[in-house]
DNA sequence: TGCAAAATGTCATTTGGCTGACATTTGAGC
DNA sequence: GCTCAAATGTCAGCCAAATGACATTTTGCA
């Protein structure tokens, strides 16, 4: 996607704004680029914007005092987030880092609080995706505690081809490994091992910095 | 805790209701008795209301194919959930298990939805606790990966008494070290030595089926 | 009061992922 | 084509938590 306007198209909680609603947050949008590994936002940051990726993707992620990494999430073209900072005007819990050249829009806190004040389609939708964030995470858990690591990394990937949330239609993602580990919580030589074990299954295929899913159903309920 | 008019007093989202709506709320909500062990609401069952703890805990707990436990949350008097089920109208993610003997409140969801419909308040008091809820499980998966389990059962102590969630003033909880391992995600031994360290530490004080918490900001903030 | 069940405290052993190390492969840019 | 950094594949050893076992303490209740 190149445009802000395409993105707002595609966005469904624009699809019921009116007129005026809809225009005061079109010119209150501010629009950057970020390079691939730069960082969007920093945890601990007042959270002075709700965040949208026009193109590219990002990462949510935090790292602990020992220097540990986490990846919550990753945000493909199309996703909103920071709702969460935004409405509880409290700092960012976690990094927001580029993981390739991406376009990001920036609505300013003061127009996010005035659609929720203002506009109940706007509620309605912010609820529905709260919702759907708060079961991705109960999933997370879930995973990472009922689970082998084979079965977490099959999950993961699984979760970034979940056609719900990214509605793309490629059959493969350039991602490292390591970062794979990060968003399945095991170390690179794990995923290393579970992507081997995947591959054997006939589920993925694998290349040099890519994964390619060939049954993603099968992905789905590894392990079960 | 022992009335339901207690408990509605003293959750925040029944303040801003108008009399209207807190009158046929009142006379919608059945309360129910379960003795401890028992099973509330079984997962895959339908999401048929909205449940609030009057008296006593609860636990959302899953098991594995192999037979292990994870508790995603317990909620002591004064919580509500299940508002994510019912919103998307799907069977319950989870199984409701009381711990001890607790006097439950169930909303219909007829009543719920009727809420939602008509009242401000309510809508953005849901959208502060789903927020809440998330933050929380967005907490876990980040305690779970980056934490020693020392910490991690802190941080879950802590969870029990987030006064946004659980509106009840008590220093006390009455659970057992094996229940508190299904919530961290550590083994019941483990649990015990953690709870040793911290109460070394001067944060809890520790009693057969009881753990005080003396520091919940200590607790909160352990080993970061 | 005394019994049984639940909960706790502690230990030895097992287990499986992580760490660190290193060689190898791959691809981007000159 | 050449060079270099990134990514991958593999291994040995470490280590912390889980497991299983058992004694002890506490409580509820007959």
């Amino acid at each position: 996607m190149r445009l802000l306007e395409e993105m707002l198209a595609l966005s469904p909680w624009t699809r019921e704004l009116s007129e005026e609603h809809f225009g005061r947050v079109r010119a209150a949008i501010i629009v950057r680029e970020f390079a691939a590994g730069s960082t969007v936002c920093r945890k601990g940051d007042p959270a002075s914007a709700w965040v949208g990726v026009i193109d590219g993707l990002v990462k949510l992620h935090s790292l602990s005092p020992s220097g540990k990494s986490v990846t919550f999430a990753g945000i493909p073209a199309g996703g909103w987030f920071g709702e969460g900072s935004v409405l509880k005007g409290e700092p960012l819990k976690y990094d927001i880092v580029a993981l390739r050249d991406s376009r990001i829009a920036l609505m300013p806190e003061a127009t996010f609080r005035w659609l929720l004040d203002t506009s109940i389609p706007f509620n309605r939708f912010l609820l529905k995706q709260l919702n759907e964030r708060l079961g991705q995470f109960i999933g997370m858990v879930e995973h990472d505690r009922l689970l082998e690591p084979d079965a977490r990394v099959a999950r993961t990937l699984a979760a970034l081809f979940n056609p719900h949330l990214y509605p793309v239609t490629e059959a493969h993602i350039q991602i490292s490994q390591e970062e794979l580990g990060y968003l399945a919580g095991a170390s690179r030589q794990r995923v290393n091992r579970a992507l081997q074990v995947l591959a054997g299954a006939g589920l993925i295929k694998v290349d040099y910095g890519l994964v390619t899913v060939l049954d993603l159903n099968g992905l789905m309920h590894y392990g079960t």
